[in-house]
DNA sequence: CTTGTTAATTGATTTCAATCAATAATAGTG
DNA sequence: CACTATTATTGATTGAAATCAATTAACAAG
């Protein structure tokens, strides 16, 4: 059973983002029912959209590897970008609501998803409270992104943007135990400043600025952080201290 | 027990909100199981706290009457405002992730709520997989409006923020059964203004040309709808049709 | 490798909303 | 009721980022 599973990945337990997976704090005994339920296709190539808008929901996902953009549309057509999911994270969440999807969700790079049947995943967690209690906790955290990303929008100018944007993924990359000061970022700067409500010239112009700043720099897909300290006093986060001052 | 528990409202299964509840859709068995859980108390006074951020999380409450702001502090010290809930509406999922609220839930008029213990309804759920979902379907509403939330403070301008807001309000009085074309609104313009991203200047000024075009006026707690049409037209929504023009 | 297409950069100019400032209206309090 | 503290309004000025425009770079496909 398990062996067949794990055509394309290894199965939970072995999995090397039980850390930060959201089965992190189940039993054993509780993951291996999850494993069961598990579906593990072939990796999505660039560009290939692991749901549709519309479509109808029937799984949440959690990215195993590469990298997952959710947009949509406004209703004068032009792009809305939602997030950027790495490793680690879940989407399709954005279907429960009306059981279709209501984004869009691409794959940036060669990504490789677990994908968790709704209605099985559904009767699991009944079975299993602490499930139950991780499926709320994934979401609530979603619901306080969104809460951080509507900050970042109403209070932060656009150079603050910009730098906590790459700071917030660098964190992620650290959190997830990968280098983060240095790593591949294959998210167009067009997308970034969609998302965080700016223009690609004044991204551009900000990131130029960053890069002869010493700061950071972000050229064809690699960003390199040169100085972490000035990189958060940039985005405005105090360093624990009360009200650091920014050098 | 359920006369004590009508100490200061009915149950639930007289209650007026039951269209709009997230009780909705449940079995009159389950509506009686869920009544035997939930707290009533006195009503909040104005600028009574409902919660306060960092509080021990224990309860998710169900809004019965009067309006409330979810709001917190950015590093820097400024306030955030994180939304206006109405009768029927759920407030207090922030404090989901750390066991502790992370915003500060405040009435903005006498307001009273129903109390749901979260143990108990967490409990209650597992048993009652309807009700599990429902409170999915609440978290994920939630997770919507925030995505709108930040597309309206991406893609639209001042004038249309404020009229979408507006607008906003309104059909949430509709879906209630309420009249929406003139309805009390005890927010602040200041609130407003934290909210949509805008400074209380630019708020008022756009108000008093609204009211000079006869669009709305909201003065003294007071939104009067003057034209339906030309206050969503202002806010860049299509009535349906395929790219309605503005007259 | 060449070609076509999409994305990124850089510069000049404009504009919308913020800021600064001062007054008026409200609402809460003893 | 007067008194105080917020909140709202209105005007003048500034400024940050958008827009417009043109060039260069990167990338995918044949």
């Amino acid at each position: 059973m398990n062996e067949m599973k794990s055509a394309f990945n290894a199965s939970c337990l072995n999995c090397g983002l039980q850390k930060i997976c959201f089965t992190m704090g189940l039993l054993k005994s509780d993951i291996d029912l999850l494993d069961d339920i598990v579906e593990r296709k072939p990796p999505l190539k660039k560009n290939q959209h692991l749901y549709e808008a519309g479509q109808k929901f029937n799984a949440i996902f959690a990215i195993r590897a590469g990298a997952v953009k959710l947009y949509s549309y406004s209703d004068s057509g032009e792009e809305i970008v939602h997030g950027f999911y790495l490793p680690g994270d879940v989407v399709g969440f954005d279907g429960l609501i009306e059981n279709a999807y209501l984004y869009n969700a691409v794959a940036l790079d060669s990504t490789s998803v677990c994908n968790l049947p709704y209605d099985q995943l559904s009767d699991l967690s009944l079975k299993i409270p602490n499930l139950n209690k991780q499926i709320m906790s994934v979401m609530s955290k979603k619901l306080q992104d969104g809460e951080l990303h509507s900050e970042l929008l109403i209070k932060r100018n656009a150079d603050q943007r910009v730098a906590q944007f790459i700071w917030n993924m660098a964190e992620r990359y650290k959190n997830r135990g990968y280098a983060y000061d240095e790593f591949r970022l294959s998210i167009l700067h067009r997308d970034v400043a969609l998302y965080l409500g700016l223009t690609p010239e004044t991204v551009s112009r900000i990131l130029a600025k960053f890069n002869s700043d010493g700061i950071v720099s972000w050229k064809k897909k690699e960003v390199i952080i040169f100085s972490e300290n000035k990189l958060k006093a940039v985005a405005g986060i105090d360093n624990g201290v009360v009200c650091k001052e920014v050098g």
